[in-house]
Parts: C-alpha cells; structure tokens; sequence
DNA sequence: TGTATGATCGCCT
DNA sequence: GGCGATCATACAG
C-alpha cells in the first residue's frame, strides 16, 4: 500500500514526509510556488491535533492519505496540512512558507500587499495568498484544485541553479508548548522566504 | 532585534 | 471559561 503524489510516498512517517517536501511546487488553482518550509505532526506526540484522536475538527487526519487537512488558527487564519498514514494512523505536515512562483498578482491582491517576502512567509499568511479556505479541507493533492510537482532541475527557471545543491536544515517547531524538543521544523537553507531563520 | 497585545473562532475541560 | 501548529502593529532598547 503507497499513496505517491509527485514522488512522495505519504504512506511513511510525517518526518519524512515533511522534508521531502522541502522543493517540491504546490499549486492551488494555479496559484501557489516552492515549499520552503514545513513542520511534521504525529498522532503519538501532543503538540499535534490527532494526538487525543478523532474530533470534528481534525477528521481528515484520520482519513486517507495525500489529502488536505484545514483548519482555523486562533480564530482568525487558515492552515493547511498534507496527511500522512503512518503505522496505520493519521499524521500531518503543515505548510509553513512557500515560494511564490505563479500568480504573484493574485497573491498580492488576496494579501493587500506588495512585498513578495511576505507573502506567503508563515502558515497563515500562505492561505491566504492561496486562498485556502475551509472549502479546500480533506480534498486529494493530486486533483483540482490542487497540483503538486516534483522538484526538477529546470522546471521552475527561478530555482534551478538552487535545486541542484538543496541543502535541508531541520530545527524545532515554532508556536507550540509541548513536545518542543522535536527537531520536526524543516526548511531550505538558501531560501529567503522562510517564516523564521534556523538558528546555528 | 526583541517583547507585548488584540483580533476572534472552535473545541476542550 | 480557557486556550491555541498566527499575524500585524506598537513600542522599548
């Protein structure tokens, strides 16, 4: 049993999942760039929402694998996770920054702002970019209105010279209180556009 | 460069 | 009734 979506198997641990993730293009209704930064959640660790099991709320979690899995942070933004299965159970990796690569005025326009740093630099601010709603929860990544692509050399001009020596920091997740000592915070080293630098 | 605070919703105790 | 897998703004140093 695999479930592979732009040569990614989400039937594997959310760690691994969450760097290989690292390059790979997201696109939602063509809109969208490089993941640049992202954060492994697991159902036997208490920072994640799956951790106390199944709720109304985290459902897709528990569903099948390579989908989405939105919810509402704090009352105010979207979040968007890709589901894992790992040992049977659910898991996630949370999108925490992008590279914007396609559509940057629609981007611009949904943000209400200019500067291309911060428009997708933070798990919110990407939804929002994106215009991920609750609409987009528990939909499949490999159809519309999503779109994953395998990070090639060449494929996106902007990134090229950069995939072929793509260097990989992990660290600690950022915004939570428990189980902080979890190196599960993956990032590309070179990019500019994470949400918060890796220390050392 | 850093720390504090308000906004505001759903789920949990 | 309390608390976030957040963000933008306001201030201090």
């Amino acid at each position: 049993m695999s479930k592979i979506i732009a040569g990614i198997d989400f039937e594997a641990p959310s760690h691994i999942v969450a760097r290989q993730l690292i390059g790979v293009t997201v696109l939602v209704n063509g809109v969208g760039g490089r993941i640049v930064e992202t954060e492994a959640y697991d159902r036997e660790e208490p920072a994640s929402h799956c951790y106390i099991g199944e709720t109304p709320r985290n459902f897709s979690m528990f569903g099948p694998p390579g989908r989405s899995y939105v919810y509402r942070s704090h009352g105010i933004h979207w979040c968007l996770n890709f589901v894992c299965r790992e040992n049977g159970h659910g898991a996630g990796v949370l999108l925490r920054a992008i590279e914007p690569l396609a559509g940057l005025a629609q981007m611009r326009e949904r943000r209400g702002l200019e500067d291309e740093r911060l428009l997708c630099s933070g798990p919110g601010r990407l939804c929002q970019a994106l215009g991920i709603t609750r609409a987009d929860n528990n939909l499949p990544l490999d159809a519309a209105p999503f779109q994953l692509l395998a990070p090639a050399p060449g494929a996106d001009p902007g990134a090229a010279t950069e995939v072929l020596a793509m260097e990989v920091l992990a660290g600690p997740r950022i915004g939570i209180s428990k189980a902080v000592e979890l190196p599960w915070r993956f990032g590309l080293a070179s990019s500019r556009f994470l949400s918060k630098p890796f220390r050392q």
